[in-house]
DNA sequence: GTGGAGTTGTTCAAATTCGAACATATCGGG
DNA sequence: CCCGATATGTTCGAATTTGAACAACTCCAC
C-alpha cells in the first residue's frame, strides 16, 4: 500500500467530537440511573427492550444483540436483573437450549418509575439539543453506521 | 410535575440508533486495535492525546478531561502504558503535587505504527460513511452534547 | 506566616465486561 | 436413523473501570 488517507482537520474534529460527547453522555445517563434506580445503563436497556417486546419476552441471543453486549455480559446481567426481581428465565418452549428472559411485573413497575427521569436526562443531553434536520440526520447517519459495523459478524 | 414529555417516534429512533451504533462502533475499533497493536481504545486516546500536547506531556488531571475518563481510571492505565515502556511519569516542576504522563519514543513509534490501521476503520464505520454537510452536522451537534454534558461538573 | 479550603494523584474494594472453553441441543445430508 | 456442523447459554479467569477514602501539596485571606 502506499500511504493512509489520514483525516483532515474536520474529520479529525468529528471524530474527536463524537467520541468526548460519547463518552461524557454516556457517563451521565449511568450516573442519573444509578443515583435515581440504582440501576446500570446496560441494565436499563435490557429492561426497555424486553418491555417493547411481544409478551415482555426475548431469548437470550436476540437480546444480546439488541442490546450490543457479549453473550456472557448478558448472562451477567441477566443474573444480576434475576437477583433484583425484575427479571424472570423461562425455558424456550420451541427450543430446549433457549432461554427467555422474562420482565417481570416488579420489573414493568421499576421501568414506569425511572423512565421520566431517564428521559429527562437523554432530552437535556441530546434530543433537545437537535433541530428537527439534525434529528433526520443522526437517523440516517447511526443507520449507516449500524449497517456497516455488523457487517460480517455475529451477534456481539 | 405534571407529565413526562415521552420520546415520540422519530426522537426514539434518534435515541436508540445512536445508542446502537455507537456501542458497535466502540467494539469494532476496540476489536482493531487489541488485534492490530495490543492496545484498548482507552490507551490509543491517551497515546494520541499526549503526541499531540506541547513536548509530548500532560498533567493528569488535564489528560484524564481530555480523554474522559476518571482520575483512577488514569491512574490505572498510565500504569499499563508505563509497563509497555510507551509512556514515563515525570515530577511536575511549576507543582509537586502534579504528575506528567510523557511520551516515550517507544510510544510514538507504536502510536505511528498503530494509526494507520486505526484511521481505517474510524473512516470505513463513521467519516467515510458520511457526506460534507453530515459531517459538519456531526461536529456542530457532538459540540453541543459536550458543553451540555460538561456543564457543572469536574473532570469525570 | 499560618490555618483552612481546595487540588492532585494514588490506593482500595466492588462491579462490570469480554473472550475462550464448555455442555447441550438442533438440523440437514447420507 | 445417525453424525458432523452449528447454534445457544453458561462458566471461568483476566482485564478494566469507577467512586470513596486517603496523603501530600498549593493557595488565599487573615
Amino acid at each position: 500500500m502506499t500511504g493512509t488517507r489520514w483525516l483532515d482537520d474536520l474529520e479529525m474534529a468529528a471524530w474527536t467530537a463524537y467520541l468526548t460527547a460519547s463518552h461524557l453522555l454516556e457517563r451521565r445517563v449511568e450516573e442519573q440511573l444509578k443515583a435515581d434506580a440504582g440501576l446500570t445503563h446496560a441494565q436499563y436497556e435490557i429492561l426497555a427492550r424486553l418491555s417493547a417486546a411481544p409478551d415482555r419476552r426475548l431469548r437470550m441471543t436476540e437480546l444480546a444483540h439488541g442490546v450490543v453486549v457479549s453473550k456472557s455480559g448478558l448472562t451477567y446481567q441477566i443474573g444480576q436483573l434475576e437477583k433484583m426481581g425484575l427479571v424472570e428465565r423461562a425455558t424456550c418452549p420451541s427450543d430446549d437450549r433457549g432461554v427467555l428472559a422474562v420482565l417481570t411485573d416488579r420489573g414493568t413497575e421499576c421501568l414506569e418509575r425511572t423512565a421520566p427521569g431517564h428521559v429527562t436526562v437523554v432530552r437535556e443531553l441530546l434530543i433537545d439539543l437537535l433541530t428537527p434536520d439534525e434529528l433526520e440526520t443522526v437517523i440516517r447517519v447511526m443507520n449507516r453506521v449500524e449497517t456497516a459495523a455488523r457487517a460480517g459478524t455475529r451477534t456481539p
